[in-house]
DNA sequence: GCGACAG
DNA sequence: ATCTTGTCGC
């Protein structure tokens, strides 16, 4: 069954995090991913606009969705699905096909080893990444991968340009953390921050 | 208790 | 994330 309910308490989705936490499987255990979505979600006059990019791995746009919600929760260092799960599931169900997601956020690289990217991917069962911009938590080491609590969960994605800044990767669901930093490198273009369905999420839900 | 804290 | 113009730099 692959059904969750959204929960409307912050003690909840600690609860259901903790659950998630336990089914999210981070080896390689998929088929050839073919099509990636990006999801982002932009915030304006009180409501959430949510947009999804489903490209080809070489970086054609294959579809497109957007959606509008009610903004349900402010925003909770740890518990950042609470207000974005909901809007980004609604945004995914109107996509055709996609073999993987990419979000805007952190994987396992959480406190409780169950950040956005775990909740979307464990929630839907598709191989899930997340690739966030600033560290939530853990610690950056000389080769830079990232550990938390003797684990190493993540990896940092170093910046080119002197002013840009790191990008740091971890697993969503189904996915070895090797493979997840390997997909957003080779989708990411030179002189970029964001891998493009990342990117073009951002600014589809900006407009 | 104190500080840190995805977007 | 968002509020926000012009401006410095490659």
């Amino acid at each position: 069954m692959t059904g969750y309910r959204l929960p409307s308490t912050p003690a909840a989705a600690v609860r259901q995090q903790k659950e998630i936490a336990k089914k999210v499987v981070a080896r390689d255990d998929h088929g050839d991913i073919k099509l990636v979505c990006g999801v982002d979600v932009s915030y304006r006059a009180g409501v959430a606009h949510c947009s999804a990019v489903v490209m080809d791995t070489d970086l054609n746009i294959v579809e497109q969705a957007s959606t509008k919600s009610e903004i349900r929760h402010p925003y909770i260092p740890g518990l950042f699905m609470l207000r974005e799960a909901g809007p980004i599931l609604r945004t995914l169900k109107r996509l055709d096909r996609y073999d993987l997601v990419m979000v805007d956020g952190h994987g396992l690289l959480h406190p409780r080893r169950c950040g956005l990217a775990c909740y979307i991917g464990v929630a839907k069962d598709k191989p899930a990444i997340g690739a966030a911009k600033s560290l939530l938590c853990g610690s950056v080491r000389n080769d830079n991968y990232i550990e938390l609590g003797g684990e190493t969960l993540g990896y940092t994605i170093a910046a080119e340009g002197r002013k840009k800044k790191n990008l740091y990767v971890s697993v969503g669901h189904r996915m070895s953390l090797e493979s997840a930093v390997s997909l957003v490198r080779s989708m990411t273009k030179k002189g970029e921050w964001l891998p493009e369905p990342l990117r073009l999420a951002d600014t589809f839900s900006r407009r």
